[in-house]
DNA sequence: AATATATAGTTGACAACTGAACTATATAGA
DNA sequence: TCTATATAGTTCAGTTGTCAACTATATATT
């Protein structure tokens, strides 16, 4: 009848357990924070502007770089492989978003580049996200911030030490 | 000739430049570490047991929870949608990992319950798992991983707050 | 030059996800 | 009871992502 304490969910991080070892905790929560925030984002981009987040990192790493990019440095900063690229450059050509160029020096490679219709779609929408990820981060002192990326920093380092096995 | 600085290598992360946002630098930090660790242990689940992490993530939610759990509650703890768990669980109910149990009181819903069988395998990594995340965390203090944790707990609550907009 | 090996990108098969539409059963109200 | 609405799962189409095999071009060795 009554009852029904609601809101008693539990997510896939609060449920672990006194006997789970800590990192296997923070492990969950960091997992559970970035799904968070990835849905948060994929959400909005995708009712405000019709894309996706994959589509908008691709393009957010293309905006920084007027000269382009080739495939496989695209490959490594949005840490997808190749195919991936291959398949998300077709789509973004598709929609006219980016231009694939033929390298002189080396006719293996494509440099990627934006379009002018490319770098304004990506304009728009990146005012907004940053906009969202700034709330994400607001009650949240500067200095606590810092903190929490220093942190993260560490543990970046150590799994590129451990897995980073090249390749 | 000489030169081949090497190592070079920029990834997403830590690309972001002096211009941005505080908020939008450990962001990228975020998804780079998750990211990172989930390449990690994705792989070595891969090499070590032929399965995924999908499929380990499910085993470990049922093997808390010996009554089973249903597939809705599975949907909100692994924070997928329920398409997604339907066929990770036909998946799983084809290894022989887990079992459809019908539910008497709703004629609707099924329990879906570890066989021996899927215990004894998620056993068999679950230890070797933790180990991995151990070593991820382990040149850092116990301090700095709760510090951490807590920082996290925050940005996760703040993200719950803004889009936990249910459903 | 001839051969070996590395690198750039593509392809294809398949896993993981989402979102929306759909079926079946529950539950609340008039 | 009849009807409206909510909830549990499934299905389907489409995107993202992986991995391994493959083509083409570069580069290094002898």
């Amino acid at each position: 009848m009554n009852s029904a304490p609601k809101r008693a969910v539990l997510d896939a991080e609060s449920r672990a357990t006194g006997a789970d070892h800590d990192a296997l905790r923070v492990w969950l929560r960091l997992l559970a924070t970035t799904h968070g925030i990835e849905t948060l984002v994929r959400g909005r981009l995708q009712a405000r502007f019709g894309t996706t987040l994959a589509r908008f990192d691709y393009l957010a790493q293309l905006e920084r770089v007027p000269e382009g990019l080739r495939m496989r440095e695209l490959s490594e900063r949005l840490m997808v492989t190749g195919g991936n690229v291959t398949g998300l450059t077709d789509a973004l050509e598709d929609e006219g978003h980016v231009v694939r160029e033929a390298e002189p020096d080396d006719r293996r490679a494509f440099r990627v580049r934006l379009t002018p219709a490319g770098r304004r779609a990506f304009r728009a929408m990146a005012s907004e996200h940053e906009r969202w990820i700034v709330e994400v981060f607001d009650g949240i002192a500067r200095r606590d911030v810092a903190q929490l990326r220093e942190l993260l920093g560490r543990v970046k380092q150590k799994v590129r030490a451990i897995g980073g096995g090249r390749t």
